[in-house]
DNA sequence: TTGTATGCGTTATCAT
DNA sequence: ATGATAACGCATACAA
């Protein structure tokens, strides 16, 4: 069995409530009684249990995690920041994957509910009336994901997405197009809106919106052979996982990057210096955001009562590689075989691939 | 404040004792009662305090979970399968990164201890004592890595070498090299071993062994140019990011994969069929390593006296990709151009590097 | 400064 | 089948 306090004040030979104070407020218990509790205590490897301590305190130092798969390194990083800053205050955290499923969102939300203090939600799928009826039931903190009643920590897309756009520009580049993620998805529109605003801004940047693709590999893949027969010259993906699917097929499709067309991600994943060719890419301080999404809940945790910072934001660096370059005079005749997609047409696709 | 037990008791006119059981036995209760608490139960969102609970039962239905790094896409697949697994069973787990710090390792397992019902550690650094000793103060599993005292879920690293070399064999490649991974590493050792077992059975083959580097990309940068001066045929890595390591400097050196080298991994990540060439690569199923690791730590709680299944063993497949081809005639004679490495040594280096 | 006593919300034991 | 009651191990208000 374990030692228990009691086990240590009697071996001790001072009260449980001592033992207690000794290792709370060490500075209310004489020097002599402390220095005899806490060697005795080290002494018989007494480690309090943390049941019976949430079970008055009412806190477990428990911080819940949910991401929608934690083999996406996208949310690998973010794990990784939530974890490390945890840690340094003294929480540990528990996680949980949703396997992309937005049903199973709420349900592991309460479930976790009770375990935690807090919680912190990666790019949720669930609709905002679901999200904001959980911020009722628990503290909770958004990352990546626009919420006007729940704290979020988000990155300012316009920001970078201008990283990329003037980049593009100084290589030469004039139409651009751009495969988006999931038409649902806050990142998406934002970075849409974004591109639109950068483009309208300059008169001679044609922006062709190629539509909603899956935001993993494939739906890069998938995308691929559109931004072909669009006669972009460059071309943005909503992330970087859309990005390696894009240089794939265009490699098996005998298309050179960046000589044939410049290709651009979001994220600057760890993985990204090693494509071929490397990806140049708007950089997400990953990291950096589950570390804000953690001081974000604890802030609330501490002091309940304030109603202040409810939007941390983070910004965007742009990581320039192999991937894009200057325009090639060959690159858009050489390209556009498809007459019937090289009209000007803005927005060629607006639906889901 | 969260409404309790008593509170239902209350309500639906019962005493607490039966709204406990209702939950708990809702054989043990008649069927009217029954029905009356679990209504008004749900009714009020009762959810019992896992604390109040945790410290009458002893167990917290949590499971620990170390890793040395989130951000590695391998322990990622890993610990994916064990949160997966541990949900299906009724469990949460807590993650904790060591960040690649053995020494932190043995404390955080002690911290977590208190806190969880079992631990699974993946890829420990730490020393075998450390592992032992930590074993006899709560429920622990090994992924990848052998101990006589503590149960494991292990990899057959001799069946997944077989592949690798009976594949590299029917190309034609009769030198061939490997980049070790750390030195201390169990999965270095039985991968090296596993390497000289089957080349020493074919006496036409001969094993250079470069030494030990780095597990991360950064080491197969470091050891490819000693790859190229070996006057090996194939080289195959310790793992899978070494790979990427390797294919990126070959790429540099204008070294063609697998024209001039032929390349082979180990892990089967994601990423790897996304490589430029994409990687041919002997694949753990580290979703299932994770999963049969709580099987094992589930086992170990639910029947302590058992002493039986101490190791799980997982087999490896092959995946064949595009990073090994035929051995071609000029291949060797391109690439020797460091005599003194090609003078039949079987085992340049033998240090870190 | 230290000890005593109470209660956190639940499960388990026993009596009814 | 159900209810009363005693733990579980700790923190804390209060007494000394």
């Amino acid at each position: 069995m374990a030692v228990s306090a009691r086990d240590v004040a009697r071996v001790a030979g001072v009260s449980i409530s001592t033992v207690s104070r000794a290792l709370a407020r060490p500075e209310d218990v004489a020097p002599a009684t402390l220095e005899k509790v806490l060697d005795t205590a080290r002494g018989m490897g007494y480690r309090p249990n943390l049941a019976a301590r949430g079970l008055i305190t009412g806190r477990t130092r428990i911080l819940g995690l949910i991401v929608p798969d934690l083999e996406n390194p996208f949310f690998a990083s973010v794990t990784k920041g939530v974890q490390s800053r945890a840690r340094d205050a003294g929480y540990v955290v528990i996680i949980s994957d949703s396997d992309e499923d937005p049903s199973q969102e709420a349900e592991l939300v309460r479930d976790l509910c009770k375990r935690v203090d807090g919680m912190v939600m990666c790019s949720p799928r669930a609709p905002d009336s679901v999200i904001t009826e959980l911020a009722g039931e628990c503290t909770l903190v958004l990352i990546n994901r626009q919420s006007r009643d729940v704290p979020t920590v988000q990155i300012d897309n316009l920001e970078g997405i201008r990283l990329a756009m003037v980049h593009l520009r100084a290589l030469g580049h004039r139409t651009i197009a751009y495969v988006g993620g999931p038409s649902t998805s806050w990142s998406n529109m934002a970075r849409l809106d974004a591109l639109r605003t950068v483009a309208a801004q300059r008169a001679d940047t044609e922006l062709i919106n190629l539509g909603s693709f899956q935001p993993y590999v494939s739906g890069g893949v998938a995308a691929a052979d559109l931004v072909i027969a669009s006669g972009a010259t460059a071309v943005v993906a909503y992330n970087d996982l859309v990005a390696y699917g894009l240089l794939d097929r265009f490699r098996q499709r005998g298309v050179a990057v960046p000589d044939d067309i410049s290709v651009v991600g979001v994220d600057d994943l760890p993985m990204s210096g090693l494509t071929t060719p490397s990806l140049t890419s708007v950089g997400i301080p990953l990291v950096n955001c589950g570390r804000a999404s953690v001081d974000m809940v604890l802030s609330l945790l501490e002091h309940p009562t304030w109603p202040p910072v409810h939007h941390h934001d983070l910004s965007f660096h742009l990581a320039v590689r192999a991937s894009t370059g200057v325009v090639s005079p060959t690159s858009t005749s050489a390209l556009s075989r498809v007459p019937s997609n090289t009209d000007g047409t803005k927005e060629l696709l607006d639906t889901d691939v």
